[in-house]
DNA sequence: CGAATACTTGCATGAATGTGCAAGCATGCA
DNA sequence: TGCATGCTTGCACATTCATGCAAGTATTCG
């Protein structure tokens, strides 16, 4: 393990950023819709607005924003008897971002050590 | 095979890129373990080196990797009787990559958008 | 040939999970 | 206060899925 490089996380060991969360929240086709949804919208998405997107059943959408709240994807606002959802962007970016600079360390590592 | 996406496109859709095969194949402990397995290793490994790794019988772990190879994540190499994985570190990171610019987009925009 | 090794696959089982319905909270409004 | 609205949660059900065992396939060796 060669990692000694300080960019977007002083040290991200490939070890710590292969969790399953994250990719479990990602793994489900409603939840990715949602989140599309959410990458679109201008503005914080009410469940019922969510839910009138994906042909889902509203508390099915509303467990689905909690998993991904679970995963840190999504923030959830409370607005009187509204909750409102956005999608964190930065953080998800940033997540992806360390996974491409951890594989691709991997990749430059395996090509300087070929195997014999 | 999933060769519904041609390439690294410079212009990448998030809704191309939120396909859940690849979340899927991460979505798992053990997968995950075979992975880190990977990319640890120095050269292709077998499906009984692998197997002793990870606490699953070895069956299992044939079929985790079939998924890996489904989703793109590893490439099988037959010798002989055995067969050597190995983790295609390029495509992964390459994918990682688009979604955070993908997402780092979605963030620049709604930092240019502010909700009123 | 037959036997051994390496892996894959069919089958059964238990656990996890996505879904809808209905009931339960919480909040706003008349 | 009563009622409507928005969301969450308990429950039941169906589906998916990870796992182990056993059988099957492929390849090498004697």
């Amino acid at each position: 393990m060669t990692a000694k490089r300080t960019r977007c996380t002083p040290e991200s060991a490939l070890l710590d950023l292969l969790e399953p969360t994250l990719f479990k929240s990602l793994a489900d086709p409603t939840r990715l819709q949602v989140l599309y949804r959410l990458s679109c919208a201008t503005k914080p998405q009410t469940v019922t607005e969510i839910a009138d997107c994906c042909g889902v059943h509203l508390s099915g959408v509303s467990r689905h924003l909690a998993a991904l709240r679970e995963a840190g994807v999504v923030q959830a606002q409370k607005q009187g008897r509204e909750v409102r959802y956005l999608l964190d962007c930065a953080r998800i970016a940033a997540a992806f971002e360390e996974l491409a600079e951890a594989f691709g360390r991997c990749a430059a590592a395996k090509a300087e050590h070929p195997p014999s």
